[in-house]
DNA sequence: CAGGCTTTGAACGTTTCCGTACATTTTGCC
DNA sequence: GGCAAAATGTACGGAAACGTTCAAAGCCTG
């Protein structure tokens, strides 16, 4: 057929000099494909845009992702391990309850801050109903450690008498948890209605130490 | 030409027995919009798939909206209507500050609990940066009560020495905020990641009330 | 040095989806 | 009855955007 000479006939010239280098490859796909998601959404991320902003071409998306989807959840799973990571990472045994406790709600807020696309994930993710995680079973075998920490440091800050007893660790967690992701995945709104930067660092700072105050009135003796 | 004749020859049945009623057609328009735009994000929503949902036709809501976009403007501005005429319709003066403070959070939560729409939608549009809001001067002019309303709240408190002084009105609004607002948005992956579905009807009271003791916690006098 | 894994790159097929063209009818008001 | 606004329905243009297909070659390890 004539298609087919045409597609023969056709010279392909070759890019020479690159390193083999698949962790690279994928890590690069990956860095990029996150901030796209988290910048526009799953339906709203294009697949041209992400393959256009590596540094390798669309082929290699396809190569070592499958699909769009399952990049997602690759991107997904990344940024939840990410987390997991960071609160493996403190180490607040050391210290009193009530000062752990601060520690751990600094930390949060900070983490949220400094990773804005983690939230901005979490955020997609509720929109299409966590069907991606609820899949996952990288994900679901992850088993958040973020609760069991806080229900170790109430129990503690109860038997030390620097926190009252009676309430429910999971409602610590949520308010923690609410507090610093709302700071982050609300910014705009909030800029727009309320005419307030919460990206500025001074109203940024002020509003890391009343979370903190906050969620130690939250649990503090009356 | 042929096309010409094909197109005038084709027959069209027309549907009888309809009322005329704008309003009507752009309020049914509106509900479906709100519900697609709220599950599937703005990218992700489907004009076909709005027009399949109402009780008319794709036809219509070019005929009033415009496009895409300007429905879904439309859709959030009167999203953000509502919750202003919610917001007014709360009578907390006759309250003790305190108490009033109590019901102000009571009745947020109650709000966000009842309309996950807006909070899908709020969602939506911090993923989108809040752009649509910026541009709607319908919205700007709109100027959220409730930040005042606080404002007033926390005066009055500390004034009558329930509350204590030297906080920022806006860290209240923003932690009231915060944690109704969190509770509804996040519903998803807390479902996932946490095995705790906060749909359930006690787990929604238990929430309610821990979050309004959260919030009275942060102003009580020490 | 050989074979398989990695990489290249552009063009193409196909589907999806937004928005519009048409011609016409129905309704309600004056 | 006349008239303007409201409503109808389908098919189609055209642009995205996803994913694939071709053919070939470089790189590294064993």
């Amino acid at each position: 057929m004539a298609e087919a000479q045409r597609r023969k006939a056709r010279r392909v010239p070759r890019r020479t000099g690159w390193t083999r280098d698949p962790d690279g490859v994928r890590r690069n796909i990956l860095d990029v494909a996150r901030s796209e998601f988290a910048r526009k959404g799953l339906s709203g991320a294009r697949v041209d845009e992400i393959a256009a902003l590596t540094s390798t071409s669309k082929r290699m998306i396809y190569y070592y992702f499958g699909d769009k989807q399952r990049l997602y959840v690759a991107v997904l799973e990344e940024a939840y391990q990410s987390i997991r990571t960071f609160e493996t990472g403190l180490s607040l045994d050391a210290l009193p309850a009530d000062e752990a406790l601060a520690r751990l709600v600094g930390a949060s807020v900070d983490y949220h801050t400094a990773h804005p696309d983690f939230v901005r994930l979490v955020m997609v993710e509720n929109i299409h109903d966590a069907q991606h995680l609820r899949r996952s079973a990288k994900i679901h075998d992850l088993n958040l450690t973020a609760l069991a920490r806080v229900r170790d440091l109430y129990g503690r800050g109860v038997a030390s008498g620097v926190f009252r007893a009676g309430l429910d660790p999971l409602d610590i967690f949520l308010t923690l948890s609410a507090l610093a992701f709302y700071n982050v995945s609300n910014r705009a709104t909030i800029r727009e209605v309320l005419h307030h930067d919460m990206a500025e660092a001074a109203a940024c700072m002020a509003r890391r130490a009343a979370i903190i105050d906050t969620v130690l009135a939250m649990v503090r003796p009356r």
